[in-house]
DNA sequence: ATTGATATGTTATAATATAACATTTATTGT
DNA sequence: ACAATAAATGTTATATTATAACATATCAAT
């Protein structure tokens, strides 16, 4: 299955979180120094909250974690952050409940599909090339052309099936 | 394809489009009147306002169009409408957009694909076994069983792409 | 008419996101 | 090193989207 990748697999509760977070920073560390941008420490603390789990994080609650002793940071400083994040590949939207989840393989595809687990909340990204082409060829007999998509599927993971959610 | 429905077509421009208006309110009739639900005046207006083309509709500006001569309408007004249509399966929700757009089939299927024209911004559903099925059957591969899902692909309508859009 | 359920009105507020402009920090050219 | 420029962040205000909580009105059936 060659034309099937999966971005970011559903990991057993069990494992070793600061490796996907360290390899997620790195990634963006190494991607951000071949394209000349800068992953400026605000930057760099968005994207580790971000990472800070499997599960979709909301933007407030970015902005309330990003407190330095001082007060609240305001929203356009996590919103910026998030938009360059997101330009990048380093981070995606997942539209229908509006909270930012990590991006395994930045710079492999802007658009993945995501597997959205209602019992714990994690969330798995593919890109799957059969399903993509299976869309644009649908779309294509109605005449349509396709630029981009938005697909967030519901359901369970497979731990949670064995806790019977 | 006996597998592919399409629920709501892109219409050519010049189409009469108060046939698509009345089938849709006729529709909405028909199944309250079967299922024992009430077509209020309030949720029959706004099922309208969101029928009053094929592009997404903000819940806000259904809002603006409500006022009775008397003051605007408050927002739970048109949210609880709305919840009602969506839950009829009247309506839909764009989450890529938080706009609402009607659905040409009540009672085919909770859940549709809904092609977005980037162009004229008109909304085409669709309802097809294969994506559906191939989605399902990748997801399963990682042990993920769907319950539900959001697909919303941008691209171009056939006449957009003749317009040169 | 009385009752209970459903729907709507009303006020306030929560949650999500952007506009506009000031200030700071980094980069570039001299 | 220095000034000029560009990029990033801070700051204040506001726009947009949505819900909570409770009061009132309407409807359906006894
Ligand atoms: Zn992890
Ligand atoms: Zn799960
Ligand atoms: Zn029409
Ligand atoms: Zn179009």
């Amino acid at each position: 299955m060659s034309n099937s990748y999966i971005l970011s697999p559903f990991k057993s509760s069990s494992h070793t979180h600061a490796h996907c977070l360290g390899s997620a920073l790195s990634k963006a560390e190494s991607t951000c120094a071949e394209r000349g941008l800068r992953l400026t420490r605000l930057r760099r603390r968005v994207l580790e909250l971000v990472w800070g789990s499997h599960e979709p994080v909301k933007a407030y609650d970015i902005l309330d974690s990003l407190h330095d002793n001082s007060r609240r940071a305001a929203p356009p400083t996590v919103y910026r952050a998030l938009d360059f994040l997101r330009q990048e590949g380093f981070v995606h939207k997942i539209e229908s409940l509006n909270a930012y989840v990590g991006c395994g393989e930045p710079g492999h595809s802007n658009a993945g599909q995501f597997l959205i687990c209602s019992g714990c909340s994690a969330v798995a990204e593919l890109d799957d090339v059969d399903i993509i082409n299976m869309i644009a060829s649908k779309a294509r007999q109605l005449g349509f052309v396709v630029q981009d998509h938005t697909i967030e599927v519901q359901g369970l993971c497979a731990e949670c099936q064995e806790k019977g959610l």
